[in-house]
DNA sequence: ACCTGAACACCGTTCAAGT
DNA sequence: ACCTGAACACCGTTCAAGT
């Protein structure tokens, strides 16, 4: 039987999953799907194309926030949710935030989170920023949390075990005072 | 003459400019120094500790409060500073990025902030806390805002110019504010 | 002290040609 | 339609040997 997309995807995250990102390469990614290198081409244009898949993949695992919670609730559910699903696999944050940097295929993860500021009655400029900003800060003390759990695991640092879901927990608060403060909702 | 590990810093930085990150690679600059790729490696360990250096120096041009600021405007004037010298380098946005997460070197840009922000009557821990939000928060906009810019000087988009100087400011107002309710300063 | 020469072990991508 | 074979144009890093 032939290759598809979701074959070669699957053994993506797979890979990921096992050695990281570093190890998922293309030719190594060919060789554990018995093909060669030049196949892979025919399923993805190009490596990026196979990046914002395995992207794609990792973030539908994120929880949207029921319609009925209030959004301070919702932001914190949801900024929760992305963080356990980025360290849910090796090297996540780390794709993500490059996924996310070069606005690689849908890759929104902050999307129901802004319709929820919209409807509690936020303009969709404001709803928007405010979706991004809780995606950045989500997004980058994650990536800090996983590289510097990586250095520990490989003895490089020592672990010095900050609460880092305090930390989250905290910038969330800190931002939904201030949107509390400055909209007056 | 030979060479320092000065020159070899000069001349990294001078290729970043010119060409960007993805170009700037050990052979390239070997080229660029005229001497053999080996060569560099007497004057840095490795290629991560190259990029540590011309990190540091790039961040070495973000403006450290007075200590006569208020906070909220140290806060400000720190975020704006930040951004405005990662724009300054092509990829600044990118490569500080990548080396913040990996903890490469000195690199603690947020450090005078925390000093301030400790000094303004907050207890040590929260004032990392929030040197780190604001950080992320300014490196993440900021490598969005230069990622499309890239992409549209190079006609993959079109220019959509959203005003990312006040979305960036609307961050950094809701975080203080959010401070302010918090922490009661 | 500082660099060359030459290698080692890789990359992503393309594309004619095969089946 | 899907893949092979083989190449192109690169990487970072190491290290004996030279000066």
């Amino acid at each position: 039987m032939s290759l598809s997309r979701a074959d070669v995807l699957a053994k993506a995250v797979e890979i990921l999953d096992a050695y990281g990102l570093a190890d998922l390469t293309m030719r190594r990614l060919a060789t554990a799907l018995h093909v060669q290198p030049g196949a892979l081409y025919w399923h993805y244009a190009n490596k990026q194309e196979l990046l914002a898949a395995v992207t794609d993949r990792i973030l539908a695992g994120v929880c949207s926030p029921g319609p009925d919670d209030d959004w301070q609730q919702a932001l914190l559910n949801w900024s929760v949710s992305l963080r356990a699903t980025l360290l849910a696999h090796r090297d996540g944050a780390d794709l993500t935030s490059s996924a996310v940097a070069l606005s690689l295929g849908a890759l929104r993860p902050q999307e129901p989170l802004v319709r929820l500021l919209t409807a509690a009655g936020l303009g969709s400029a404001d709803a928007e920023a405010i979706g991004e900003t809780a995606l950045h800060l989500t997004l980058g003390l994650t990536l800090n949390e996983q590289s510097r759990a990586q250095a520990a695991a490989l003895g490089v640092i020592a672990a010095p075990a900050p609460d880092d879901r305090a930390r989250l927990e905290l910038g969330i608060d800190l931002l939904a005072r201030g949107v509390s403060a400055r909209f007056g909702i």
